[in-house]
DNA sequence: AGGTTGATGTCCGAAAACGGCTAGTTATTA
DNA sequence: TAATAACTAGCCGTTTTCGGACATCAACCT
């Protein structure tokens, strides 16, 4: 078990919390669950860590970039894992639904757990949860508030 | 979370396994158990390791022994290791039942709960679960085989 | 004597509930 | 009539809940 460190980095949308372990990012927190699960619990702030990921959040929030390179360590079940993985095959600027997802992993009719998997993912923005919609064009949910995913898809220029 | 080693050691009972972190003695595993939990999965074995344990039980086997003193690591809930405790204040050659024991840790009523905490022992011989029986006399079980607790009572002089 | 019952902490398996869904059917509107 | 909204019933991984089974024993009944 490594130890669990974390910063606080400034942004558009609020202060943004991210915990690394060696492997690289554990978790990544938004204003609205920055308080929540783990955070400054076991976990100790270390404002020495993530300099890569907070570079590359910056450029993103500037515009200047539409995909992230940086070491990811998140935890998970076997499927949530290959959700996150699907996750990361949709690119800046393009959306699709909780169904396409679910066919692209070869498991069409497992929407719904999609959809919670969906849900739980530790790396927001830089696994980019926020592409995905429902099928009737509605935002349907996200953790940190829809309206932080609608000002996500706003800044890569979806409608 | 420590590395954890193990090794083995012949005994007039079988071979016993060993198991040890930076704390003290994690688990020992008589003959019956040898193949189960954790040995040999995730640990590796190290026979330079729990030198003064092998020192002391070889003792304890040639009846030159009577009290244990080394460092331990029990790994349970509060609940557990309050039984792993009070089993400590059983003397050698001495025998009482489950009930007294659930009286001792001021939960009369607890004795089913005791049993089943007894049967988690990690560390038996050391930590005398053999030394708890029932009420009627009756030896009522033990996870190395009941036959291997009447042994170490008669090595202890119980009849 | 022999059988039944209740109290207790933990573990384990089974079953049920719960979602960031969807496609299909019916009701409601202009 | 045609677009919209409001219900419905399947779908499936995860989480939560629940019910036994235990290294027991005293008290109470037959």
């Amino acid at each position: 078990m490594t130890e669990i460190r974390y910063t606080v980095m400034p942004s558009p949308l609020g202060d943004i919390a991210i915990a690394v372990s060696d492997a690289g990012i554990r978790r990544l927190a938004l204003p609205t669950q920055l308080a929540l699960r783990g955070f400054s619990e076991d976990w100790q702030r270390d404002d020495s860590v993530a300099a890569d990921a907070i570079q590359q959040l910056q450029e993103y929030f500037a515009g200047q970039r539409k995909t992230f390179d940086l070491a990811l360590d998140m935890q998970g079940t076997d499927f949530q894992k290959e959700v996150w993985a699907a996750l990361q095959t949709v690119p800046f600027g393009s959306i699709c639904t909780y169904g396409d997802l679910a066919k692209q992993i070869g498991r069409p009719k497992a929407v719904r757990a999609l959809g919670a998997a969906n849900g739980r993912n530790p790396v927001p923005i830089i696994v980019p949860c926020h592409r995905v919609i429902g099928a009737n064009g509605k935002l349907t949910g996200y953790f940190g508030g829809e309206g932080i995913k609608a000002e996500l898809l706003a800044l890569e220029g979806v409608e």
